[in-house]
DNA sequence: CTGAAAGCGCTTACAG
DNA sequence: CTGAAAGCGCTTACAG
C-alpha cells in the first residue's frame, strides 16, 4: 500500500510534485513527471480516494436513487447510466428505496448527505422541497428521470402525449371500443406518471367523440400478471368487450395478449394490444409500442449531470429548473390492426 | 455544513468528546452524550465521510461487480444485495463489467483498489488469481455468487445438479426425446456455468439410457428471443423433433413455449418446458422450473460479507476458500406433462 | 518549475 | 470520563 510519499522518495521530489505530475493539472517538467510516472508505476501506487475528498471536497462519485432496481425500465436505465458514469471516470453509488419513508429520509440525509456523492439522479422519484434544499445547501445538483421537479433539472418523456399518440394509433386503425390498462404503484405517487398517459387516452377517445366505458378503465400494478388478470375480465365480459387495449407499459401488454391468447382470441385480429416502453422482449411477442429509448435516456441524463458538474461557475445555480423533454416513438408491429368487420 | 468543532463548540466539549459520544463505540458520560447530541441535532451535523475513512481505514461501502445490470437475474439478486447492505448501513458502489477487457482492468485496479470499498461482492464474474492476490494485499474479502472461486469465499447453486434435475422431471414423466438449449454469452466465459447445465442433462440422459441427438443440442443467448429461433428451427423438424425441452433458463424457456405456440403445438400436450431460475414471469407463463430463488441468496450473500467484516480476527484470513451451495428447488406448473399417446 | 507547509475533518492512543 | 494532539494521505495557495 504505498503512499504519495513513497513515490516521492522514489522519484526524487516532493509529494506536491507528484500529485501535480499524476493529476496532470499543473505544470510539471517533462523530466519530473516521467521520473514520477515511473515510480508510481513500480510502487504499484493507488491514491486514496478520502484523502482526495478530503483535500479538495471533490468526490467523483454520483448517487442514483430508485424506488426498485429489479423492474425493466430501472435496470436499464441504470445499466446505461453506470456505463457512462464509468466512462467519465466516476463511481455510482446505487439507492433503492423499497423501504418506505423511513428508509428514504435515511437516504436522503445520512447517506446522500454524507458527502459521498457530488451529484444526484433520480429515476421516478420526486424530492419534495425539503430534500432538495438540503442537496442544494451542499450544492449537490440533482437531475430527475421520469417526471419534472419544480426547481431542478429534470429528462423525461411526455406521459400525456405518449398516451394519446398510442390511443391515436389505435383509433386512427378504426377501432372504437379502445381500453386502458393504467398502473398503480408507489412509483406513481411521485409524479401521477399514470394519470397522465390516462389522461392522453382520455383527451384521445374524447375528441374522437368516442365512449369509454368504465370497465374500460381499469388498473393493474406495472406487471405483465397485473395486467393479466384484469385484462381477461375484461375480454371475458360479453357485453362491454372492447377490440383494442392500450397498456400503460409493455409488460402489461405481454399480460394482456397473454390473456386474449388464453381465451382463444387473435392478437391482431380479435383484439389489438398497444404498450409503453419497448421492452427488451416486446419484439419477440410482437408488441406494438412507444419507444421511450430507456438505455439511451439514461445515459444522456448521465452526461448531461457530468456536464453540470464540469461547468466552474456551477456554485451560483447549483439546481436550476431545466426540464428536457426526452422524445419517443411509435413502433408499430404486429399485435395492433384494424378491427375486425362486424367487431363492435 | 456544520463541522464537528461546531458541535463541540456549541456542546462546550472537545472534538473528541463529540467523536466519541456520536459513535457510541466508547464511555462518555450521559451529561456530555445529551449535550452532544443536542447540540448535532440543531446544527444538522453529519460527519465527514471521507475524514472518517482517513481516519479509520474503513469505508463502509461494498464495491458489487456484474458483467450485466439490465438482466432478471443481476437486477434481481442486486436489488436484495442492496436492500441487506443498506440495512447494515452500507453503501454500494455497483460496477458494471459490460466494457470488456480493459474495462475489467480498470474496474480491479483503479476503482476497486482505489480503496473506496472494505469488500467485494461478485456475480457470474471469476476474479483471476491476479486480481484476487490485489484485494488480498489490499485486506478486501470478496465473495463470489454464481460459481466457485479458488482460495475466495463463495455461494452458488450446482448447476450440474439442476441440470440433471431439470431432466429427470421430464424423464421421470415418460419423455424420451429431450432437448437442451443451453445459454453461451460472455457470463458463462467465467463459470461454465452453461456447460454444467448440459453435463447434468448429458448425465441424466445417459443414465436412462436416452440417445441425445446433436439437433437438440443446441444453444441461444439466455434471452427470450435468442430461444425462439433455435427452439422453433428445432421444433419445427419433422424427423427430430422433440417432445420435451429444458431451457437452460426461463427466459429461454418462454422463447420455447412461444415458439411452440407459433407453430400450432400445445404446452405441455404436444411438448413440455422446463427452466432454471423462476423468473417474475414463470408464473404467467405457468412454467416448470428449477426455482434458484435469486433474491434470498443475494441477501444471502450480503449478510456472509458482513458477518466476515465484523470479524476483529479477519486480518488473518481475509480470503479463504469456503464454499456454500445454494439450495434449488423443482417448481412445476403447468408446462411439463406426460407425452402424448403416439408422440415420438 | 518546485518545495515546505497548512489544511481538509475526522478518530484514537496517550495522559491525566 | 475527558482533552490536547498526532495522524490518516492527499491537494494547493504561497513563496521562491
Amino acid at each position: 500500500m504505498a503512499g504519495i510519499e513513497d513515490v516521492a522518495r522514489l522519484a526524487g521530489v516532493s509529494t506536491a510534485t507528484v500529485s501535480r505530475a499524476l493529476s496532470g493539472k499543473d505544470v510539471v517538467s517533462e523530466k519530473a513527471r516521467q521520473k514520477v510516472e515511473e515510480a508510481a508505476r513500480e510502487l504499484g501506487y493507488i491514491a486514496s480516494h478520502s484523502a482526495y475528498t478530503l483535500a479538495t471536497g471533490r468526490n467523483r462519485n454520483i448517487g442514483v436513487v430508485m424506488p426498485y432496481v429489479d423492474r425493466w425500465f430501472f435496470s436499464s436505465a441504470l445499466e446505461a447510466i453506470e456505463s457512462t458514469l464509468i466512462e467519465h471516470g466516476y463511481d455510482l453509488t446505487l439507492y433503492n428505496m423499497s423501504g418506505g419513508a423511513e428508509q428514504r429520509k435515511k437516504i436522503f440525509t445520512d447517506f446522500l448527505l454524507r458527502k459521498r456523492v457530488d451529484a444526484v439522479i433520480t429515476l421516478a422519484v420526486h424530492p419534495d422541497e425539503e430534500e432538495l434544499a438540503q442537496l442544494d445547501k451542499m450544492k449537490k445538483p440533482i437531475i430527475a428521470i421520469g417526471g419534472q421537479v419544480h426547481g431542478a433539472r429534470s429528462l423525461s418523456m411526455n406521459d400525456h402525449d405518449a398516451g394519446k399518440l398510442a390511443t391515436e394509433h389505435l383509433l386512427s386503425l378504426g377501432h372504437t371500443r379502445v381500453a386502458n390498462i393504467s398502473g398503480a404503484v408507489k412509483t406513481d405517487r411521485e409524479f401521477n406518471q399514470a394519470d397522465k398517459r390516462r389522461e392522453g387516452y382520455l383527451e384521445a377517445m374524447h375528441e374522437a367523440g368516442l365512449e369509454t366505458r368504465k370497465n374500460w378503465l381499469v388498473e393493474a400494478d406495472y406487471t405483465a400478471q397485473g395486467a393479466y388478470k384484469v385484462a381477461k375480465q375484461m375480454l371475458g365480459d360479453p357485453k362491454n368487450s372492447p377490440t383494442a387495449i392500450f397498456a400503460n407499459s409493455d409488460e402489461m401488454g405481454f399480460g394482456a395478449m397473454m390473456a386474449a391468447k388464453d381465451l382463444g382470441l387473435r392478437v391482431p385480429e380479435d383484439i389489438s394490444v398497444i404498450g409503453i416502453d419497448n421492452h427488451d422482449m416486446a419484439e419477440l411477442f410482437g408488441l406494438t409500442t412507444i419507444d421511450q429509448n430507456v438505455r439511451a435516456q439514461g445515459a444522456e441524463a448521465a452526461r448531461l449531470l457530468i456536464s453540470v458538474l464540469s461547468d466552474p461557475t456551477l456554485d451560483s445555480h447549483v439546481n436550476v429548473e431545466e426540464d428536457v423533454e426526452w422524445p419517443v416513438s411509435l413502433l408499430i408491429r404486429s399485435s395492433t390492426a384494424r378491427p375486425a368487420v362486424g367487431a363492435r
